[in-house]
DNA sequence: TTTGGACTAGACCATTGAGTCCAATGGCGT
DNA sequence: ACGCCATTGGACTCAATGGTCTAGTCCAAA
């Protein structure tokens, strides 16, 4: 019986692309339409596979759901990476938000973070896919905590500052920032949501190279409040 | 042509009843298992009613849908209410808060907001359950603003606090947190969210009726932190 | 008491979707 | 060259699911 679960297998490198090129096609469809809803006729036909190519690579639909869980979670992380990894200042940390922002506004439609909605639908009955993306959010938040961290420890934040703390609050505003502004189709509530969580680590900051933002200063967010 | 999508329809007690009890029954599921992982059958067979009955008082698996989604919307208020009705003190705020966590804990497994599940699965793909959904949260948030508003207009909260995006921010942070706990089996996130949102808007106050939180007391959360 | 319409039963249908199977085919190491 | 095995095609099975249809039963008002 051949077929694993994962990777660890014997692969040509034209294997390993159809492979890949399964877990694209089927991350995006699954991305938009949710995982359930996502046949895997669809995928096969999107990427132009056939049933046997399909289980040839997977077990069976929930493999290739871990695997597309797997390549979100590094792409997600892989495209915080450049903000985070310098996130050692609240400067860094302001830019980080605009990014985010623009990022959310650029989207057609506001559709939210993958990784969230994934977490959404899978954690409360996949609980191989329920891990692995705690196992995601987690690295996510070990990236802000580190800055966070650094900040501290060079004395721009205060010692009472809790860096896992405060990095958990931020993630959490930018997932229910993400699914309000996806419900409403406006950026409003993720922009609320991102000010308040810096403007509090702001606070914690020693040095006043805090923004005020008070009624909020969105220079970069074309989005208008609404009336 | 009779039925209709919406309740604007003769009824008889009887009928009345099997439709509601349809629609508790469609709103457990759903709640569960999501809403396109719940197939009518499941329905029919809980409720003892058979496919007949619900085509009667349900166009299609959509209205349905429309319909536990009010049917939550008004439940989710309808729990908020009473502690939402007089949040108009910082003690109060973060009383609601404790209610919130308690609430959380108390259901077994982590389960999630009703209303952010609903709305993480269908509003990218179902438009008038997103506007329903929308029009939810936003009820939500009134509520919170009314009692923000309440008390910077008693004083308590300074002019510069921005009630609106206070309540979106505080909102935020409990989906948010939700999900984050769903995920990983944890209320931390949860915490730390409304934490974060709370001692902002703590920090607006004009009285030190203020709660020092920093690294955090929290008295009424028997989750220990990770170590 | 009759009667119209609300209400209930459940067989039936068409489609979709996950997963299986057998038979090729083609690339790569020896 | 050759043979093995990764790889690919695609028809096929079987269960689940949304939805339809016919045939009543029950209740309330005329």
């Amino acid at each position: 019986m051949p077929k694993e679960t994962e990777p660890g297998r014997r692969l040509t490198a034209r294997g390993a692309a159809m492979r890949g090129r399964l877990i694209e096609v089927a991350a995006a469809l699954i991305y938009e339409k949710g995982a359930s809803r996502t046949s895997l006729d669809d995928v096969l036909e999107k990427s132009g596979a056939s049933k046997s190519q399909l289980y040839h690579y997977f077990a069976d639909k929930d493999a290739l759901i871990l695997a597309v869980i797997r390549w979100q979670i590094e792409r997600v992380l892989a495209l915080q990476q450049p903000h985070l990894a310098q996130l050692d200042s609240l400067e860094a940390l302001w830019r980080w938000r605009d990014a985010v922002l623009a990022l959310a506004t650029a989207a057609p439609g506001l559709r939210g973070c993958p990784l969230g909605s994934l977490a959404n639908e899978l954690a409360g009955r996949f609980e191989n896919a329920r891990s692995l993306l705690a196992g995601g959010f987690d690295r996510w938040r070990e990236a802000l905590e580190a800055g966070l961290g650094a900040m501290r420890a060079r004395g721009e934040l205060a010692g009472s500052a809790d860096p896992r703390a405060l990095a958990l609050a931020i993630l959490a505003a930018l997932q229910g920032g993400l699914l309000l502004a996806k419900t409403a189709q406006t950026i409003e509530p993720l922009e609320a949501a991102l000010e308040v969580a810096l403007e509090h680590v702001a606070r914690h900051a020693t040095r006043k190279s805090a923004r005020k933002g008070g009624a909020a200063a969105a220079r970069s967010s074309p989005e208008p409040r609404k009336p």
